[in-house]
Order: C-alpha cells, then sequence, then structure tokens
DNA sequence: CACAGAGTGTGACAACAGTCACAGTAACAC
DNA sequence: GTGTTACTGTGACTGTTGTCACACTCTGTG
C-alpha cells in the first residue's frame, strides 16, 4: 500500500495542469489594485499597510504551503491558484478536507502563528499559487485596528471549522459511495467539470483504495452522471441521485 | 435502529450523574471571585464587564446548551460541570465531537454570534452544568479592549479545530476498535476510571451499535485494559496496547 | 512497429462492522 | 417471592470495503 502510495505520489499533480492553465504574474510581487480586486472588502490602508510588510510567494504545482509538523510564523492567503489542504496520519496516509481558492486563508496558519506552534495539516498547491505571507506581528497589529481584518480572521475560522464539519459528516455518516459523490461535486465547483484525475489519486485522497474507487465510478457512470475516460471524467449531472 | 435510539434517547443520562455527584450553586449568579478562578487569565477590569452584562444559565443533566438549527445570540462560556458537543446528520445519527470543560468556550457559539447565523451542533450537558451567556455586541467590544480576551478567543478556535481534528484522524484512519480506545481514553479524563456507561450509550456516540460495542469491549477486558460490569467499566489501563 | 509504463476492469477472497434473533442476567417495583 | 425492564452476551448472516492477482487498454518512446 505504502509503495503504490509512493509511486502515485510523484506523478500526483501530472494531469491536473491540463485543464486549468491560467497565468499569471511569476516576479514575486504584487499591487495595490490586484490585491484589492481579490480582497474586496478591506480599505486602503489595511491593503497598503498588508503590502508593505508581507511578502508573495509562489508555488509550483505540488509544493508545499504548509506542512505537518512545520513552525508556521506568518498567516497565508491565497491570491490565485489553488491549494487542497489534507490531514495525515502517522501511517503516511492522507485524506482531503478542504479546498482553499484566491480571497481565502488558512485558518491553520493564523491560529499557528498567533501562538508560535507547529501545523498539524498540510496544504499543498493543486496548479502554480501564489500566497501572500503576513508576518504575526503586522496580523496581530491589524486585528486591533481595522475591523474588516478582524471579521476577515472570524470568517475565516468560521468558514474552515464548517467546511471541516461537512467532510467530518461525509467520513461520519456515508458510504464511500456518498463521499465519492461529494468529493466529485466539491471538485467541479473549484475545477469544473472536465475531472483530470486518475481512480487511483482519486482513491488516494479519499484514503481508500483504486480498485473500490474504479467500481463505484463504474457504477455512477451507468446512471449517466459521468463518463469516464482515460485519465479523466466528464461529469454530466452529479444530482440525479438527490 | 431508530426506534432503538429514540428508547435510548430518554434513559441517556440515567447513570451519569451518579458519579460525578459535585455541587454548585444554584441560584443563576456568580462573583468576581468565582469567575477569576475559572478564568484566571482574565485581569480585573475585563471580569468586571463580563459579570455586568452577562447572565449564569443552569443546564439539568441532558439539557441542551445549544442544538441544530438554533440562532445563536451569545458567546457560551461553561462555568462548571461538562458539555458534550455532538454532531448530527438529517437522519438523527449523532457522534461526539468533544467535551467542553469548565473554563471552556464554545467556539461555535462565538462563531455563530458574531455572524448571527445558526448552530451547526448540538452541546448538551452530562451533569448539572452552568454556562455563562455573553452577549454578542460585548463580546465584540471585549475583543478590541482586552488582548486577554481575544486572545482567549483565539486559543478557543484553536482548541477546539484540534480536537475535532483528532476526532476526525480517529474516525478516517482507525478501526472501531482504536476509536472505540480513544473514547474511552477521553472519556477517563474527563470524567474518571469509572465510567458510568452502558453498551448501548457508547454506541451511540461512536455511531455504532451495542452488539458491536459489546464484543469489542468483551476483547478490551480480555486484555486487562478494563474490568466490565452493568452500567459501568472500571478502567485499569487503556495504555496497554500503545 | 515493439515495448514499457500507467491506467483501468474484474473476479475471488478476507476482514470488519452492522443486523437479527434469542438467551441469560442484574436491578427494581410490586 | 414474581414479574418487568434494561443490560449484556453470542452465533449466524449480510453488505461494504480492502486486498490480491491478473488481464487488458491506452499512450508515448525508440
Amino acid at each position: 500500500m505504502q509503495g503504490v502510495k509512493t509511486q502515485h505520489w510523484f506523478c500526483f499533480f501530472k494531469h491536473v495542469s491540463l485543464s486549468t492553465t491560467f497565468y499569471h504574474t511569476m516576479n514575486n510581487t504584487i499591487d495595490q489594485e490586484e490585491l484589492h480586486k481579490i480582497f474586496p472588502q478591506f480599505e486602503e490602508p489595511l491593503l497598503k499597510e498588508i503590502l508593505s510588510q508581507s511578502t508573495v510567494k509562489h508555488l509550483d504545482e505540488g509544493d508545499e504551503a504548509m506542512r505537518s509538523g512545520q513552525y508556521i510564523k506568518s498567516t497565508i492567503l491565497l491570491l490565485n491558484g489553488l491549494l487542497k489542504v489534507y490531514r495525515e496520519d502517522d501511517e503516511g496516509n492522507e485524506f482531503l478536507m478542504y479546498y482553499l481558492e484566491p480571497g481565502n486563508a488558512c485558518a491553520m496558519s493564523m491560529m499557528c502563528s498567533a501562538r508560535n506552534e507547529k501545523s498539524q495539516i498540510l496544504a499543498k498547491a493543486v496548479n502554480s499559487a501564489e500566497v501572500l505571507l503576513i508576518p504575526t506581528h503586522l496580523s496581530e497589529e491589524l486585528l486591533k485596528k481595522y475591523n474588516t481584518w478582524h471579521n476577515f480572521v472570524i470568517a475565516s475560522y468560521r468558514a474552515r471549522f464548517e467546511e471541516l464539519l461537512q467532510t467530518l459528516d461525509s467520513i461520519a455518516f456515508k458510504g464511500l459511495d456518498e463521499r465519492l459523490l461529494f468529493y466529485l461535486k466539491r471538485h467541479v465547483k473549484v475545477s469544473g467539470k472536465e475531472i483530470r484525475l486518475s481512480h487511483q489519486q482519486i482513491a488516494y485522497e479519499l484514503n481508500s483504495s483504486r480498485e473500490v474507487i474504479s467500481r463505484l465510478l463504474k457504477k455512477l457512470e451507468q446512471t449517466g452522471a459521468i463518463r469516464l475516460h482515460r485519465n479523466y471524467i466528464e461529469v454530466h449531472n452529479l444530482n440525479i441521485l438527490d
């Protein structure tokens, strides 16, 4: 099992970028106007303060924005691209908790950096992505100074908590078939109806095995909800069975 | 199944209080000194502000501090007693997410009240308990005014998030045997080595069935980790298998 | 073209957890 | 005491998921 996973690891993002090929600035800077587009709720002085003290970090496909056990010293905001956030156990198993989209903040980074503690999760870039790193001390200052920022932080906590609860629901109460459906729906929401993943990759993110996922996908195809191809799934209508 | 659960529901807290019979003030007030003992990190002016505008609510065994779908208009702090926090699905299944102990805050209540949204979880009093209800507007004020309060809120978010992640781990990665062990350990931590629960009640909190739990407990007894009695489990050493 | 490697399909089997039926036992009311 | 009820134990069975073995297909490479 571990062998399969390791093998899988290296090819994991091979096909993901084929469909999501939007381009972005390769230089590690961002101007106020761009930032405003991503965070329209932030007022000008807040944007200025953020820009003056933060750094932009570029992530390539598959790069880890934060990993288990790592000390976090910044609040992480996603500028563009897509991050997948995983939970992993001691044996190297992982499963997907939720996605982060542009304009989202990583709740764990806020919590960890505020208390100078270790990360408990793993965040990986699906495609090329850029994150904004806001040093802890600034983030703390902003909290007192800007209501907007404070609300943003609280909202982020809540949003992530709720997504986590949804994931928990699907694991605790649902069979693998429904979990797969939930997974596909979420994938469609962030990446569109062409899912360019192998069955192995999906199995991996659901902490299951390829054969089982293949069988369930086959069943789904028979309902007409999806169409299977090599390395890619065409989604027609996932709400058929609701 | 539903029938069993309903039946079970009414007798759920029957035996819980036998072992945990500490007593507390029955009048719905609390003075500054008491509050300081529970929240030693809060400075005097903060305690005074909290006391001046908050109310104490008494909960009897089994009362719900918050339930799914309810609008939350206060931040909930636990003064004494013990709360169990559950997640429930649409079919009435529930499982235990974590406990709240005196000095803890309900993270969901903070998030919900701040945004005037509905609760997504269910919190029940294990034994008699008292909670402090802090109106939303005060909680918001305190956030800007007191660093201590702000840190407390952030710490609460983080603590609850981490406990949730632990629960998630045990569901996602572990078999029922290990989940049971995890459940028992946590129970011992908050309520001591005499677990006054029926197998049915445990099954319910793990979203499993009585027979399965009985079997697993039997196996555990054979290792010497526990000793089974009617309506109560005597814990010897749960770390034997680690 | 042949070949290698990744991806997919499939049948057989094992393990685990949930369900059912029923028996036995402790606690309690009468 | 009897009877009732809740709690516990147990064997048989089922369904779902994970595992293994292997065949087949697609794609890219030399």
